[in-house]
DNA sequence: AAGACGGGGAT
DNA sequence: ATCCCAGTCTT
């Protein structure tokens, strides 16, 4: 376990001795702050500087940024992405001009209640200015934490987030402020995602993956697989006799479960009618539409009624009464056609 | 819980 | 050329 206290003035000593200077770090005007923290989601610090001197240029104070208009406004944020932002900002700076007198409110709960000021911006904006002792969690924080407690944990999972604030509740008790930026400044400049500078790093010796090694390990962080959708055409297809016409499948996907004769929604009738080797009547209008989420691709399926006269089909094809459905085994998602069928 | 939103930097 | 990036709002 980290040493509170030795850890947390090994990295303030390096901050105060280290840190880059940034414009926005030479005021505690909390309007310049937050918008620095703006500008700085999803951005980073060398594309920030620019935008950030032009803009507070142009709109100084709260009262001149409440009264510009949406298009001048926008017109600062050209370029640098995420256009919700200055939108929501906008509003929010709009919002404190009216309902607080032009004050950036000293309270999280109200500040935090600010188009646009979720809990990040809050932590940094609340510490930074008012030093109210908030963890701020960005993604700098947890990489770094993720390491120096070598923490194995998925750090998309938002109880990791959780845990992390948790942990880090007793180093902003005091010196919050400085105490988020070091973390995050670690994390812009030694404690990367890749090419580490653990040689150059103020903490090494507080951290528990530089002990073991596995620096290079972390953080952990399921790559989301892009998923893929296919869409479907199910087809309800039935007989004079009211049987019900499934197959089984022969795939890896759900091999040997029974479905019903489902084709790519981009073929045509005659293909399906080549493929069942039948005449096939299908209505215009899909019954209904449904779709099944696998972990790594997602059905989106229309249900068509269908008919056909034909009725000697062979293998993996079968005939089944209404009744019989449950002696044979069917995946979720085509029991839950089945039921909406026939409720 | 998952997707949309923009650019820049790293690979 | 492709992947990755982790804040907030929306669905």
């Amino acid at each position: 376990m980290i040493e509170k206290n030795e850890f947390k003035d090994d990295l303030l000593n390096w901050f105060h001795e280290n840190k880059r200077q940034m414009p926005w770090r030479e005021t505690n005007n909390p309007y310049y702050i937050w918008l620095s923290e703006v500008m700085l989601q999803q951005t980073q610090v060398n594309t920030v500087r620019p935008y950030y001197n032009a803009f507070i240029d142009r709109f100084p104070t709260i009262q001149e940024l409440s009264n510009a208009k949406e298009e001048d406004v926008l017109k600062y944020w050209e370029g640098l992405g995420y256009y919700s932002r200055v939108r929501n900002f906008h509003e929010a700076v709009k919002e404190v001009q009216n309902e607080y007198n032009g004050i950036v409110p000293d309270n999280p709960d109200e500040f935090k209640k600010l188009k646009g000021v979720g809990p990040y911006t809050n932590a940094a904006v609340m510490s930074i200015v008012y030093n109210h002792p908030i963890p701020a969690v960005d993604g700098n924080v947890l990489r770094v934490w993720s390491r120096l407690t070598c923490n194995q944990q998925d750090i998309a999972l938002p109880k990791t987030k959780k845990d992390f604030e948790e942990e880090l509740q007793p180093f902003v008790k005091t010196e919050s402020g400085d105490f988020n930026q070091a973390m995050m400044e670690l994390g812009a400049t030694i404690c990367t995602p890749k090419k580490t500078l653990c040689i150059m790093c103020p903490v090494q010796n507080h951290c528990l993956a530089f002990a073991k090694g596995q620096v290079s390990e972390l953080p952990v962080k399921k790559k989301k697989v892009k998923k893929k959708t296919i869409e479907y055409s199910v087809l309800y297809i039935t007989n004079n006799d009211g049987e019900i016409l499934v197959r089984q499948r022969d795939t890896k996907l759900l091999n040997g479960m029974w479905e019903f004769p489902m084709f790519d929604a981009e073929d045509s009738i005659h293909t399906i009618e080549e493929e069942l080797e039948a005449v096939i009547d299908v209505q215009q209008e899909p019954m209904f539409t449904t779709k099944h989420i696998f972990t790594h691709m997602t059905w989106n399926m229309k249900i068509y009624r269908a008919y056909t006269q034909k009725n000697n089909f062979e293998h993996p094809y079968k005939w089944i009464k209404k009744d019989d459905k449950d002696s044979l085994s069917f995946s979720t998602s085509m029991t839950k056609i089945f039921n909406k069928v026939n409720e």
